[in-house]
DNA sequence: TATTTATATATAAAAAATTATATATAAATA
DNA sequence: TATTTATATATAATTTTTTATATATAAATA
């Protein structure tokens, strides 16, 4: 999968190796992430099948930088799988979740503590949301306004963030009464 | 992490690699889950790490059942996880989100004909919450009524879950209602 | 009666993802 | 001035996860 999320960002313009992590943090990040390693690596293996291809760019002070653009076969195999349907819920894993559900026998401060300190993370993560991805999409759509509707989509992922996060902190609150509560 | 879950179930009572996949499914399947060849691998190598043990259980029509069950070391262990505090948010991968992000080009049709499918997949899922948890939580407390908090925690997984579905139904209605308008 | 589905067990191979490590320079900070 | 942090590039090793395959029997369905 993380092949095709490259390719989507090729589509747009070139990209090292290093840009489509910055990138891909910037944009996608809260839906879709990968290591700059795994990047790397399928970058390479995105141009044995030559799905993409790059050129070496020298640079003056910096070691060179390896440039990679999307192939027509590229392109092919992007609008493909684009036009695939996703037939099936995609089950995501929450280690919280994961300790609280086991936690029957741990003390009431040890659950407190872990759902406070989740609770904080989530709250710089609400605020993020109402800046960051905003500033991205404005500064793409300056330079191609042709790419309205594409700004349309990437407002309805940032979104999705926010109604997450908001989720989120309901039930983190819900649930840190619950324990003070019934514990 | 899965070491862990496995560690979980089995503070409960015995299981087999079979029984394990089957509970996980029930109970921890939507946000915690794992393939049944990961499961028997993962028991593996927990034996040879001392965590947990095991003995084949001989059947009269079925192969032999391995039985694993939790040693000392291995409650450990576990206390240990559950007690460490959970210092980052979990970056989850939707590939609806993906897909749509890179779908500026696509056609109107194509992009609703993906939100209507997701839709009808999460519209099942919310009935699911409704039920089958609530079961799986009646069957154990009944035999076991020292398991209250552990109850208590189970029951908030399940709200987890279902205040989801609940936020994912509202997007893709928003998001549809978006595309119709605007493309 | 033949075929399919479900129960119950797993292993092997392949792919994906993470963690650790490596190089080199510029800019900022102590 | 020395150290740390940021920019920019990647590879190697390890771990995790998925996909494919394998065996064997019972029960249900066609």
């Amino acid at each position: 999968m993380l092949k095709h999320a490259i390719l989507g960002f090729l589509k747009y313009r070139p990209h090292t190796g290093y840009e489509i992590k910055q990138t891909m943090d910037k944009s996608t990040g809260h839906f879709w992430h990968a290591k700059q390693s795994q990047i790397y690596t399928t970058l390479k293996k995105l141009e044995e099948d030559g799905l993409v291809a790059s050129h070496p760019e020298p640079q003056e002070s910096r070691p060179d930088r390896r440039v990679y653009i999307i192939t027509e076969s590229g392109r092919k195999e992007l609008q493909v799988w684009l036009s695939q349907p996703v037939t099936k819920i995609d089950n995501s894993k929450v280690i919280l979740l994961l300790k609280l559900f086991f936690s029957g026998k741990e003390n009431k401060e040890t659950i407190l503590t872990q759902l406070r300190l989740q609770r904080s993370l989530h709250k710089r993560q609400v605020e993020l949301y109402k800046i960051e991805p905003t500033a991205f999409i404005e500064e793409i759509l300056a330079a191609q306004p042709d790419l309205k509707r594409d700004a349309l989509l990437w407002e309805a992922t940032r979104r999705f963030g926010e109604l997450h996060e908001g989720m989120y902190m309901e039930w983190l609150d819900e649930t840190i009464s619950m324990v003070k509560k019934e514990f």
